[in-house]
RNA sequence: GGCGGUGUAGCUCAGCGGUAGAGCAGGGGAAUCAUAAUCCCUUGGUCGGCGGUUCAAAUCCGUCCACCGCUACCA
């Protein structure tokens, strides 16, 4: 009986290039989705791209494009990055695909047949720049008394008719759900904040606007389109084939997991369950929010010109390289920082010294001295076993951590094991044993190959090129590399190919940084 | 202003009631199979300040200080 597993990202907004913190969020949800492909589940992982909104729309404009064509240049350039960064989505979804535009319809359908939808008008400070209505008293003011936003954008005051969502309903159920259900949202900081917003109270929320046109048209009412986050939402059902009950995707609802940024946490925990309940949907399980890059100790934008495309990393590192960083560097849900500096050291001493090292001396010491085969396993010692048993933990332990997003803490596992590797080479000392006991010097070499596989089939997920290339170094098949494969040993004797170095070490660029 | 978080070794952080921990950095040694990588040992902290509860407090409570986040529509 296969579990089936569905894993998301946000849908991208297209209103500028991607960069570091796109990748980020990709490259989290891709390791679960790779995960639990690895441990035998049959997984939906979905990413795409949000390209409705006024900001697309005057993009569009001011580029000389139309808005659809400007949107498919733009959302080309988001899948070229997944791609790049070898992320093994099953689906990317755009919300100017009919598919979608047809579901959003059917869940606002929905939602208003139960009666949480009415039309209101809204007014108040908008500012054009922001796409977003403030408060009087966020306004600062600006030079000539003009009143700007606080992000500096300029205000104007506008009434336009608008249908309301009933959010203010839903604030007792969502904040039961939350107590309920402590894991359907994390890290508990990020938990922490959307209770109290929610303690706080709720408005009814603006879910359509009739000042612009790029959007999913309102049912029955062709003046509004949908305000963007009903519309954006929407994309985890209808890329499943909402409304549509007999598309077999649907049986991938409800989600197991949203990963987002933690800057669109609150959407995802407060309206878009509170949309999912009033339409009589079930909810998703789990929503992560990760949290924010800086860069060499500063925030990241266009200004200061050091946005990170990851795509430059991977030019000049490789695309495993930028992955684990990212997933390595700090606990999966804290912010963190981009220095090449701490991002060459974490390759040098990690990657390259740890465990590239540990497999090429472990592969050149078979190459040499076992024919290039792998040698036959021998009556296990204390020290095999202690190391053997332990390896042997890894998929269960980190089965446990990715199940609770602690994608570091994971890794982290890993490694001991791969410390523990070279302490037990070291003092096992097969080199030495070629002299004294060759048949002992084997059974060595054998316990570390078959560690190293525990190693490198773990590994897949968060480095899957370099990976790939490990296992086939030590004789693993295509076939042998899942979880549950891991429970045949290998057949003594499997010739290996002849050991390549995994993982360059970067000494130039670190001497030129390093003080 | 309100709510919340953080403050532990030079750095990044774990521990959250019972004799201070990890990784990296620093120091000493071993080894030489390996990408001069590795292994072993080791220096280093009145656990932000002050009070309190307790046989016992990084760990619970109070208070103060310093940073950070959230307070309605940007990964």
């Amino acid at each position: 009986m296969t579990r089936r597993f569905y894993v998301t990202t946000p849908i991208y907004y297209v209103n500028g290039a991607p960069h570091i913190g796109h990748a980020y969020t990709s490259v989290a949800a891709d390791i679960v989705a790779r995960f639990r492909r690895l441990a035998g589940d049959q997984v939906h992982f979905l990413t795409g791209t949000d390209e409705h909104g006024q900001k697309v729309e005057q993009a569009a404009t001011a580029a000389g494009e139309t808005p659809q064509a400007f949107t498919d240049r733009i959302s080309a350039d988001f899948r070229a990055m997944a791609d790049t960064m070898q992320i093994s989505y099953d689906d990317f979804i755009r919300t100017t695909e009919p598919r979608h535009v047809s579901g959003a319809q059917a869940l606002w359908e929905k939602v208003a047949a139960s009666g949480d939808i009415y039309l209101g008008a809204y007014e108040g400070w908008y500012a054009l720049r922001d796409e977003a209505f403030y408060g009087e008293d966020e306004l600062i003011d600006g030079p000539n008394g003009q009143k700007l936003a606080p992000t500096g954008a300029p205000v104007e005051w506008v009434r336009e008719p608008s249908y309301f969502f009933r959010l203010s309903a839903y604030q007792d159920r969502l904040l039961e759900l939350y107590e309920k259900r402590p894991e359907f949202m994390g890290p508990s900081g990020s938990r922490n904040e959307i209770m109290s917003f929610v303690r706080q109270g709720l408005r009814d929320l603006s879910i359509s606007r009739t000042s612009f046109r790029w959007g999913v048209p309102v049912p029955n009412d062709p003046e509004h389109v949908m305000y963007v986050w009903f519309d954006a939402l929407s994309n985890y059902l209808t890329a499943l084939g909402y409304p549509d009950t007999n598309n077999p995707l649907m049986a991938f609802w409800p989600a197991d997991l949203h990963l987002v940024g933690k800057d669109i946490a609150r959407f995802h925990t407060v309206f878009w369950p509170a949309f999912l309940m009033a339409a009589g949907i079930e909810l998703p399980s789990r929503i992560f929010a990760n949290g924010w890059w800086t860069v060499e100790g500063e925030k990241m934008s266009k200004s200061l010109g050091n946005v990170i495309d990851p795509r430059d990393l991977v030019s000049e590192f490789g695309v495993d390289a930028v992955r684990f960083f990212l997933i390595r560097e700090v606990p999966f849900g804290g912010d963190s920082d981009l220095s090449r500096r701490s991002f060459i050291h974490r390759l040098n001493t990690e990657l390259a010294n740890d465990l590239g090292n540990l497999a090429q001396r472990t592969l050149s010491l078979i190459a040499r001295n076992c024919n290039g085969a792998l040698p036959e396993a021998g009556a296990r010692t204390e020290a095999d076993t202690h190391l053997l048993a332990q390896a042997e933990l890894l998929p269960s332990l980190m089965e446990e951590q990715v199940g609770r997003c602690a994608l570091t803490d994971a890794l982290e596992e890993t490694w001991k094991i791969i410390r523990a590797c070279n302490a037990y080479i070291d003092h096992q000392a097969p080199w030495a044993l070629k002299k004294t006991d060759p048949e002992r010097m084997g059974h060595v070499l054998r316990v570390l190959a078959d560690a190293l596989r525990i190693i490198a089939t773990v590994l897949q997920p968060w480095m899957p090129e370099s990976m790939d290339r490990m296992l086939t170094q030590l004789g693993v098949s295509e076939s042998e590399r899942s979880f549950a494969a891991l429970g045949v040993a290998l057949p003594a004797g499997r010739e290996l190919p002849a050991p390549k170095g995994i993982f360059p070490r970067y000494t130039e660029a670190e001497d030129e940084k390093g003080q």
